[in-house]
DNA sequence: TTGAAAGCGCTAACAT
DNA sequence: ATGTTAGCGCTTTCAA
């Protein structure tokens, strides 16, 4: 193994001059710095990380935290831990992944044995038992989500009522008096997941503002569960013309149980979804969404982590506006909001 | 922070004396173990990883390499990632994730600074580019997948070959006579992903054996893609009665193509797939397939890397056997393999 | 602009 | 059964 010593001596210095070198803590002169580049080079040195973390008390590691509870829709956490990986690597970190099980013990853990110099927490519950840890930690964090009581902690998240409300909004302004939300699971309701509450909120707000009656059903992302929640909502509701969708894996299920009824989209009905762009493109019919921004939530988390591990202020909670795409499948109601149009 | 020496001092003994308890490497009296162990919980105490790493040059993490390149299932991957994770933590690691963009290179680094004690790769390719520096790294490393050539390799995956033989043979004593492959997205073949053309072969030797006819389709997971592939197989070999699926993201789209053009599955189409349990058993029609087991090959890897680590003999590169499981989607071939008859 | 030297917190010989 | 001590490889005062 090469040592910062083995450079030292190859270059003719004292390990302390590599160490400048390496950290930029200090001028050196042009001549010896290319000198020792050029030893690090040959040498082919890298920094132990170990006694990196030692001496100075800095990992260049953040953890992420990762419970993966039921419900969740998997691609969304993968695309925000790829965002956080990647993002964190231009900013020089490398990224510890915590998954559930431990729970709260995890963030002590960190703490406790110096493992990172921050965290990324995901899937956070309203009252998340995390978050006493989290508030009284000595290293950062940033979440991903956002809990009851946001005092203390630095959050980041889509802001999920304005996206519901903008689902309303678009199929109200489309001419629909009769709209219809598929929601998560109830396991997600349950559970006390703030966004599928605060879509729904939204959602019911501009429901209330634009006089369209609503209803809705939470459902599981099966065929099954879909089409069961569909059919009723067709008995109950006739008029329905408009379904908002809170559940990527209920989108697919939706299209095609609509296609099996005789419903066309947006013909007879017009769905607007609140999914991840690429779902939301390449669904059986193009879905008009509002996107679920993986990427831009893992990479702002990273780099608001960054941020404070610089000593630079915290920008503290923060929502991203949601943004809705429309595509094929909502379409002016149809003119006169019959029932039984669809054959069964 | 409550160090090494703070126990010490409270528990009045010395430093080593508190190391040697908590690595048991050396017989303690009941005791001085008790006593140390109470100062340990009084205070608090967590060893830093930092300097457990310096002075040990063990880092108790492994590395997670997930290149995410296109055509990947995600699920799939983050499956693995969980079950790597968890496991690690139950033999007492944790997980260092790493994403594609840096490729070989991070194998060295790695390995130069000491970030890890042993990686697992995944998502590897024939001809992977980063097998080279695994081959000669200091480091013990498992692949889940297989490359071309296996020598000085620990490889963990699952005999895609005897999975795609195994459809083809439930297929086959089902009656069927005409059988057709949806198989990968043309750019995991054209990049020299081993499993999608093990299976192939597999596939392939099975229906010579059995004297079936056979079609390939390579084919996206998307509605209208498998609409196509689907519209032309039966167009062309219009006496197809058996489909085997090996693309988890067009199972959704083919069950309801075939809806849609109205063939009944199983009593007109046969569908077999390679997924996840979980996929085939939510799916429309619950499938009967043969389950890619993420979680096993997550587990499994872990198990061996550790053992290694450990110094115990490495097991060579294993297959895992695959194991079907029938459920709606397969049924006896028509009596009067007949074209035409779905309508369109 | 550069060196020398004192740790960072832990492990593992080497003693006793 | 326990203590003493010399590092592990790096950062960072303190000196020059």
């Amino acid at each position: 193994m090469v040592t910062l010593a083995d450079v030292a001596r190859h270059a003719g210095v004292s390990a302390s001059t590599v160490s400048y070198v390496l950290s930029g803590k200090r001028s050196i002169s042009a001549a010896t710095r290319e000198r020792i580049r050029q030893s690090i080079d040959e040498l082919g040195y890298r920094p132990h990380a170990g006694a990196r973390a030692l001496a100075s008390s800095q990992t260049s590691i953040l953890a992420l935290m990762m419970p993966l509870r039921t419900g969740l829709y998997v691609p969304v956490m993968m695309e925000i831990a790829m965002a956080v990986t990647t993002t964190a690597r231009t900013h020089g970190y490398d990224v510890l992944l915590l998954t559930g099980e431990e729970g709260p013990e995890a963030v002590r853990r960190v703490e406790g044995s110096a493992l990172a110099d921050g965290m990324i927490v995901l899937d956070v519950e309203l009252d998340d038992p995390r978050l006493p840890f989290l508030r009284e930690a000595e290293r950062p964090s940033v979440l991903i989500g956002l809990p009851a009581d946001t005092a203390g902690l630095d959050c980041v998240d889509l802001d999920f009522a304005a996206a519901g409300a903008r689902c309303v909004e678009h199929l109200a302004g489309l001419g629909h008096r009769g709209l219809a939300v598929l929601g998560e699971p109830p396991a997600v309701y349950a559970r006390g997941t703030g966004y599928a509450e605060r879509t729904l909120s939204g959602i019911r707000a501009a429901a209330a503002e634009h006089g369209t009656a609503l209803l809705h059903r939470p459902v599981e992302g099966t065929y099954a569960a879909v089409s069961a929640a569909v059919t009723r909502i067709f008995e109950e509701r006739p008029g329905t013309t408009g379904l908002v969708v809170q559940n990527e894996a209920a989108v697919e299920p939706l299209l095609a149980v609509l296609r099996h009824q005789g419903r066309a989209v947006p013909e007879d009905v017009s769905v607007t979804a609140l999914c991840p762009d690429q779902v939301a493109a390449h669904a059986s019919v193009p879905l008009t969404a509002v996107a679920v921004p993986a990427q831009d939530m893992g990479r702002i988390a990273v780099e608001r982590l960054v941020a404070r591990l610089r000593g630079e202020d915290s920008h503290g909670t923060g929502l991203l506006a949601p943004r809705l795409t429309v595509r094929a499948s909502t379409g002016p109601a149809p003119d006169q909001p019959e029932a039984g149009r669809g054959r069964r």
